[in-house]
DNA sequence: GTAATTACCTAGTATTTTACTCAGGTAATT
DNA sequence: AATTACCTGAGTAAAATACTAGGTAATTAC
């Protein structure tokens, strides 16, 4: 299990479309104003989320993307998987011989930890994680200003 | 809270001092013919875990690494934290105006799911994680075959 | 139809991180 | 005094990260 920016960018990313689940397909462009991440390397996660299914792009004006499952039944570690960061990358990969033909000990305890960490996150969703009263309200107040200051920003904040 | 090859070296040598807390220091030339990390990487590693107090070195012959608190009193996300992985590193780190003068919606679902994570791993201490029946079959099972096959390789196996 | 909008695809690239190597220190034990 | 360990800093190859540039394909609005 591995976590980095680019986890980030792509659970950000998949509650942004999750927000606004209700409301038809969200734009990159969207996303790349919003949260501030490049349009082209938005692609590029978006690709790998396409291909495995989470998200459907509509092609097209009024296109964008929306999440292909509802937003209950995604959760953050499959979102996390999905772009790559799942793999186990430990040195002695699928190996059972990398030690005197035994599994080495970092190989047993971390794959144990890796697993406890997945099915911790495993049991986030993007509904559950959303639907909490403190990101909720966060999540108005924006909603509130942007259609205030800027009302032709788009979906994703208006 | 991020989460990479590097959090998992210091997690599992960490592991490896914690199973040999009560025979004494372990050395790092151990943990690194044990474990596959290069001795000088691994003495990065350790230099910041010693500056965050959480090991303590023993120079001369027999001397080597210890904890320098139990392992009941150590969590993983302390190691993780200890060797720089606890950093956010979002885009607008301290900065409560990253857009438009109030805080970003990646900004505020990140954080609060990143600490999400560091409380789960804040709640497995090493000894917790070590204790348990499954782990603890390995470690004996490990324990007994290197004693049986190269028993001057060191304490960490021995 | 035509044009605009959006997804979708490929290749290249600068920067950062990772993981390691080397070369020399310093400090404590025997 | 010799051994064995920890410490420091510089350098480096490979990988991951984040982005740029330039296309094609499908859909919608006119």
């Amino acid at each position: 299990m591995r976590l980095s920016t680019k986890g980030r960018y792509a659970v950000t990313a998949m509650l942004d479309l999750a927000i606004h689940h209700e409301e038809g397909p969200v734009t990159l462009a969207d996303i790349s104003e919003n949260q501030g991440i490049s349009l082209s390397y938005l692609e590029q996660l978006f690709a790998r989320l396409r291909r495995q299914g989470l998200v459907e792009g509509l092609r097209g004006p009024g296109g964008g993307y929306r999440l292909s499952r509802r937003p209950q039944d995604i959760s953050v570690a499959e979102v996390i998987t999905a772009i790559g960061e799942g793999i186990d990358a430990t040195q002695c990969e699928g190996n059972r011989d990398c030690q005197d033909g035994e599994e080495c000990l970092t190989h047993q305890l971390w794959t144990k930890l890796g697993r406890e960490i997945f099915d911790f996150l495993n049991g986030i969703t993007l509904a559950s994680f959303i639907e909490r009263d403190d990101v909720n309200k966060v999540i108005q107040r924006q909603q509130g200003r942007v259609t205030l200051v800027a009302p032709r920003l788009g979906k994703t904040l208006a």
